[in-house]
DNA sequence: CTTATAAGCGTATCTTTTACGCAAAGCTAA
DNA sequence: TTAGCTTTGCGTAAAAGATACGCTTATAAG
């Protein structure tokens, strides 16, 4: 079978961070190339034979060398045809998030600048990647809700209050302190360590982890975790 | 810029219908080509210069003649580089919807066979259609749930117990019949009109209908659809 | 006129959400 | 030492929503 197309495909990632009752995003500024001095999400051409998740996976540790805690397909770009000024290419997106505690990345990895920007102070960025970050944005917030990724921008144990403040900034939303915590309680996914984790002031805070082998035994079992709030 | 990629983007539809208590999805025959005599799902290659919308609604008109009342993307395919025996084919799968009065397509369109197949009694599928149906099952599933996708799937004026059944026959569930009425009119975006409804036996039923400028009005001032049930 | 069948309305009970009050535990500074 | 500030942690009453049903109404068939 003869088939002539022209299109090229590329895969993108969008990685947030969360750290300091702020939400971020990774990009970076390659040196070379068309993208010359412009910031960026972290993305490539796929190559031949490649799978898409190793794509990605693949530009996360050559742009920036990280590595994810979470990651799932968001959405495919290629509803405009000039998204990119060289040739027609499709992009299918992808959605990470990072532990808070890996949240300083190691600049320069090969001829890139990765560095973390926050979400209300983002530079200009290239081609339509503002739109793909902003469908990002929406998907973090509307998945939160109904799924417990918020776990997977903390640390392995955080204070209560970190987990709080998590859902406050990213829903853009006040939230009361007491019921939020009665709910997560509730669900029992969530256990007290021994520990106490450390503040200025005000009485000290145990540390929490999220066990997540709970989870997902209690997911199949038809357990939904949800969290809205008015 | 150079770039050799061999990679080929197609695109693929999920076509959901429904009639008289059955989910049903539409599949098309192909008397030449590689897929001849197989059945598939509605799809095909993307064009130079065109994007992906464009190339799906495409692929619709040609292969089943039919138009959606819904359509949004699902997910891409392209974990397995294998997926097409060819070479490598990445496919952007989208999922449809269509009110049932269209239930019947023409078919042989072009040199095409299209038929309705109920969900509990597919034939063998071509490639990795079957992943793709099954993603698309559990979309549909899951956005019954929280958007009022179900009225794309009825005629414009339906009989309530039609509305109910959809839910039991999609989410595989028994519902009170009596609080899923109490809880859709609650949302005050299903109205009855005058007219009734024609059913064998028992009392006449009044129509009903969708208002979906009600429904965005509503969704814009905060209010969610939401339909959940033990 | 009786029976069968589905539509349509109402209500009591149980569960969940929401809105707060208040004590406990540490720090700082007078 | 103690008063004042701050954040954590627990509890509870009231409001709202979900659930489980009972019962009437309207038609067709026999």
């Amino acid at each position: 079978m003869e088939l002539r197309q022209n299109i090229k495909i590329a895969v993108d990632a969008i990685v947030f961070g969360y750290k300091e009752n702020s939400l971020n995003v990774l990009l970076i500024k390659q040196k070379f190339g068309v993208l010359k001095d412009q910031w960026a999400l972290v993305g490539g051409f796929v190559k031949d034979g490649e799978t898409l998740s190793t794509a990605v996976n693949r530009e996360l540790a050559e742009e920036a060398g990280i590595k994810v805690s979470y990651l799932e397909q968001l959405y495919t770009f290629g509803d405009d045809v000039n998204r990119d000024p060289r040739f027609q290419v499709i992009s299918v997106a992808y959605f990470a998030l990072v532990n808070s505690t890996k949240l300083v990345v190691k600049a320069d990895t090969d001829a890139e600048d990765a560095q973390w920007f926050p979400m209300h102070n983002l530079p200009q960025l290239a081609f339509d990647h503002s739109v793909i970050l902003e469908a990002a944005k929406q998907r973090l917030k509307n998945k939160l809700s109904y799924q417990p990724i918020g776990f997977d921008l903390l640390p392995k144990e955080f204070l209560f209050s970190e987990l709080e403040n998590l859902y406050c900034t990213i829903l853009e939303k006040e939230i009361d302190r007491r019921n939020f915590r009665k709910k997560i309680l509730s669900f029992g996914i969530v256990e007290e360590t021994e520990k106490f984790g450390s503040k200025k002031n005000g009485r000290p805070a145990k540390l929490f982890k999220f066990n997540k082998l709970k989870y997902n035994k209690l997911t199949k079992e038809g357990f939904f975790f949800e969290i809205y709030f008015a």
